[in-house]
DNA sequence: AGAATATGGCGAAACGATTAGCTCGGTGTC
DNA sequence: GACACCGAGCTAATCGTTTCGCCATATTCT
């Protein structure tokens, strides 16, 4: 590769007068820059964005960590994220934790000795200090994504499970609903957690609580969903609603009705929380809430990009998204009898 | 932060000695190494990624572009070479290209100035040079992925698609099917073209052709397959069977029926090519065949891995999986009449 | 004993850019 | 004509590492 050298050299000028012609940084009178620019060309010159990166102390990386890439709808927010952060001239990397605190911290690590400028996170969860300030006291530009724990220190975007929970939940009350079940996620996560709660105060105002065995908690996955779900259908005393904390554990529970012969919603009414591509070719349509992802994963880069560039300093930022109830045909009012 | 010089002066060594007990890289006595230890511990100094770098001209950074990251195909692949790209001490760098060279050709740029140490590419099928010579001859590191296009530098990772879509109809062919359409993909991938081959294949072994009508291209997408099953599936002579390029357009098309009313596979058989996650859920589970994406990640990762480290100059080695055939219930005998 | 050989550690030159500070003519003002 | 001022371009220091070559000292060989 050509290096700045070369290219001063044979335009016969500095280093510096190349750097500010490439940069525009300052007035270069247009023979010098002509003969520059046709070396830049002759020698197929381009700069190393590395050496430039060690001089100005940053390196246009955005670290993107979701807590589990198999899932489509973090796979939907990597694609949401590469699109904002191309556009705002950085580069995505990405990492996964899948889940586990260990790999959270090898990524975290990682991010820092790559010094990327700032650090999208969905974090797997534990209490923990991630906008690490460092010697000077800076802490290092950081936006949480989806789940809520405990850090005063970084701006977050999330979702009101509660909300989202409670939504769905009126509407099988509504229907007449009252022996409603739940398969919730993890309880440790907010999204675990504040999904069951919204269900359970949605329950709590009309009077009426699940039965013991009709709350099963599992892991946002469809095959753990697959299983507890045939386990929790496959008796006279099922419930006559069910919901499904998340759009792959609702693939999951489909599954499982297709298994046990049961018809959604003619023997029991299905409705989840989020929405995963691909859920669309599924029949009966789904009821639930769709989660504005694309729309939230812009706004966590805005507010990124801008501790970025401005200043580290702000106080935090705490973001909170609604989501919307979008009715399919996966539940019918309950049949008395 | 603190810089190798800071814990030289505080072990009082020179930097040399920090470096090699950093790195491993020369004998330190044993009083020494405890010092520079002691000071790098006080000090809480990390070696900065990016001045190492650009000293010894890597980046540890691996650039895959794919060619629609809303493709849940696509996005199990980032997930696939996250974990791969992580087990070789590398980090990854995700772009989208979007089907667009525009796209392509930026994030080729950007991956050069990042000096990435290698790229996995799913190309969007334009003829092109990507294994671009530098000046010196030597190639940079790449491995297309996925599509074959005119590029004897590069090592390739693809799958058989002709022998996939041939398994496939002649699956169908064997239910006693010869009105076959299909739905193929962009006919100038290789990934459309080579399966839509197949299948002529075929069918022209067993003696039958398609009716005209019957075959319509279109892309890779949910909506387009949509609109055309609609289209070609809501007429008195439409085909009794259906091979559907890819497993995005098996939902869209699945959608289809859904609205038409047309039982699968009573009324119509179906049948694709290549799996995407979520499509467990599908009822009924469709016939198809499975590539295996994640086996072929690894071995792109593999074979680009070995081309960094070992040398670049090796000629190019091209890999060919083979699809297999999982029947689901979405295709039934010819009813005769 | 003196020369040859090892060995631990240091000094300083890279890597490829940016940028502060300087030089050196040319203008403008009184 | 002397003075300050300005603007284009250059010199050289710097970012934080790695690494080549060198220098003492200690050990071994003849």
């Amino acid at each position: 590769m050509a290096t700045i050298k070369d290219v001063a050299k044979a335009a016969a000028v500095s280093t510096a007068t190349v750097s500010a012609v490439i940069n525009d940084s300052a007035y270069v009178s247009p023979p010098l820059r002509a003969r520059v620019q046709a070396a830049i060309h002759e020698l197929k010159y381009e700069p190393s964005q590395m050496a430039r990166n060690l001089k100005k102390g940053r390196s246009e990386l955005i670290a993107l960590i979701v807590a589990d890439l198999a899932n489509p709808f973090f796979a939907r927010m990597v694609w949401a994220a590469e699109a904002a952060v191309a556009a705002w001239g950085y580069s995505l990397v990405v990492f996964n934790s899948d889940e586990k605190p260990e790999n959270e911290r090898k990524a975290l690590a990682r991010i820092r000795a790559l010094s990327c400028d700032g650090a999208l996170i969905v974090p797997v969860g534990l209490p923990a200090h991630y906008a690490q300030r460092d010697a000077e006291g800076r802490s290092f530009p950081t936006v949480l994504f989806g789940r809520v724990v405990d850090d005063r220190q970084s701006d977050t975007v999330t979702i009101d499970n509660v909300a989202a929970a409670s939504q769905v939940t009126n509407y099988l009350l509504d229907l007449g609903h009252t022996r409603i079940g739940s398969i919730t996620g993890p309880l440790h996560l907010t999204t675990g957690r504040g999904r069951l709660d919204g269900m359970l105060e949605a329950m709590a105002r009309r009077g009426v609580a699940p039965e013991p065995g009709h709350v099963r908690s599992g892991e946002f996955r469809e095959d753990v969903a697959y299983s507890v779900a045939r386990e929790m259908l496959d008796r006279p005393d099922r419930p006559t609603a069910l919901y499904v904390a998340n759009g792959v554990m609702a693939l999951g529970v489909m599954r499982a009705l297709a298994d046990l012969s049961i018809h959604c919603p003619n023997d029991i009414s299905i409705a989840s929380t989020d929405t995963i591509s691909g859920i669309g070719g599924l029949r009966p349509r789904l009821t639930r809430t769709e989660h504005p992802i694309i729309e939230m994963t812009n706004e966590a880069l805005r507010l990124l990009v801008d501790r970025i560039q401005r200043g580290k300093d702000k106080p935090p930022r705490n973001v909170v998204f609604q989501p919307a109830l979008v009715l399919g045909e996966s539940c019918a009012p309950l049949r008395r009898g």
